[in-house]
DNA sequence: CTCATTGCAAATGGTTTGCATTGGG
DNA sequence: CCCAATGCAAACCATTTGCAATGAG
């Protein structure tokens, strides 16, 4: 448990709308207001649950914006077990998701020796390694002790 | 916690149609006229690929016999960069794969040290894994080398 | 005034399903 | 015969797009 982060290190904060005015795009009440949503939900979301919990915003301006901030990396994309698309807030380090099974809770954890482990295989396959991805599926702790419904 | 390898005693070859039976399925033309075709296929496809290559099966037995593979564990899914599902001959041992975001030819690779990463993070993340989602997107030799189109 | 942005509704694309038909055991 | 399996077309569902309306600068 070391290295999961648990809490929201003021430090790695991300102002997901100063990074789309960074980028040239405005920071219209839409968009704050997805912003604001982001923040609170650390367990990740889905599309479709942005858009039950955002009514008032169309869906397609609820789909450009996630992709928006996806470009701006503000958010990225990880994948249930099945392939469906689920997305969290991005910390500007590096890092990996887990998912759980069960309640669908995202976390995240970084581990240098995944990330050196990584490195290490560049070199042993051929061709030019451009990215990866990487998901732990589980039943988390509070699953486990049975503390959710 | 634990990770699923299974270890086969049998050679690396599988045969689909065997496995179906055992399933208790019948082992229809259009199951043997898939199934080869996947034994050629070791650069994996998509669902549509498939429905291409055999217009004389119709899309829903490809889909349906897909799904069949997969859950006999003669096929595994895996996502290319953007979440696309791609389909590809699951090997006896436990492997990981590469996606060249080029062509889109899909190679695997096995490394010990990847399999006890992941252990030793199943120690140190709260909760019981239960399985992982691992693809490397890389521009393959063949790709680099500018001997493809 | 202009142009980015939005909302709606229609279009899309991949996958699934209902149902009548087929065919192997 | 029987029932699993198939084919077709319609249904489905998430996502995208066309376009006219809106609104911030």
């Amino acid at each position: 448990m070391r290295q999961q982060i648990n809490i929201e290190p003021k430090g790695l904060h991300i102002d997901p709308i100063a990074i789309l005015e960074d980028s040239g795009h405005r920071p219209t009440s839409q968009r704050c207001t997805l912003a604001r949503l982001l923040q609170t939900r650390h367990e990740g979301f889905t599309a479709e649950e942005v858009c039950k919990a955002l009514p008032e915003i169309g869906r397609a301006t609820i789909y450009r914006t996630i992709k928006l901030f996806l470009s701006a990396g503000v958010l990225c994309k990880l994948a249930l077990p099945d392939g469906a698309p689920k997305y969290a807030l991005s910390r500007p380090d590096h890092h990996h998701h887990t998912v759980c099974v069960k309640c669908g809770t995202i976390s995240e954890f970084r581990d240098g020796t995944v990330e050196r482990v990584l490195r290490a295989l560049g070199s042993e396959i051929p061709g030019q390694i451009v990215s990866h991805r990487m998901e732990l599926y589980l039943i988390c702790q509070a699953c486990l002790d049975g503390t959710k419904n």
